[in-house]
DNA sequence: TTTGTTTTACGAATTAAATCGTATTTTGCT
DNA sequence: AGCAAAATACGATTTAATTCGTAAAACAAA
């Protein structure tokens, strides 16, 4: 069996670990702060939705201190890995190559970034 | 406004989407086996889902004949697209990079593959 | 046409996500 | 200590996704 239970996060969920993902650690004001530039939503929303994350063992958390201190327990990579894989099959027929060239294609990358996907692929067809 | 309402296919409706995107049209019933394959669900699930997919606009379907046949409304690439960006705003930072590489890592891609990437890159390159 | 099979229609139940109001607790300040 | 502000807990509601049973309709074959 695998070493963390399955996890799939919502839409919401996703969010918020986006957030935790990216700090570290964060209160539920932060991450509602946070969130709030780009949505509406009520202070409690958040909070309950952290709350549930944690039941859920998404995210662990902090409570010595007086306020809760969030931390992500779900890892990026994993997740990464787990959407894409779904991603793939569903959108992209089942090539990646398909997603890459979708996403290289809709979305400007800068020279460097340019520089390191011609380094990957170099190593990649040297195998 | 966009021309297209704009929709957000769930879990399942994208995996029936996939496979009408794939076939262009199918029953029901092609439908279902194509799930079945992966899944376990009853045929009546798949019915009631696709046809609420068509009450939603996502998918038509001609019913002049006997066996209802079903085809895609929602375009594969503006769903693909859509999603995409979500993906790398939540999973990959904002980076795209970030998600070509992981989808290069993480999934093997045949050199005639490589190949059409590289083409792809040097295009970027170019401007 | 009768009978059995396949398909569609419909309604209902179940499950889960998301939102929020209100109450309680904790904290910070004077 | 006493009060106001901030944070947490909790419960309830709303909304939507999913599943499936059952009935009606369409069809195929004898």
């Amino acid at each position: 069996m695998g070493t963390s239970k399955y996890i799939k996060p919502t839409e919401s969920e996703l969010e918020i670990l986006r957030i935790l993902w990216e700090r570290n650690k964060a209160s539920v004001r932060d991450v509602h702060e946070e969130l709030s530039k780009t949505k509406e939503a009520g202070y409690t929303t958040t909070l309950k939705l952290m709350q549930i994350m944690f039941e859920k063992g998404m995210v662990g958390r902090d409570d010595s201190v007086k306020i809760h201190v969030y931390h992500p327990v779900v890892s990026r990579e994993k997740t990464q890995k787990h959407l894409l894989g779904k991603m793939i099959t569903n959108l992209f027929g089942g090539s990646p190559t398909e997603l890459v060239i979708h996403a290289l294609g809709n979305h400007k990358a800068s020279p460097e970034e340019l520089e390191e996907i011609q380094q990957l692929l170099n190593n990649l067809k040297k195998q």
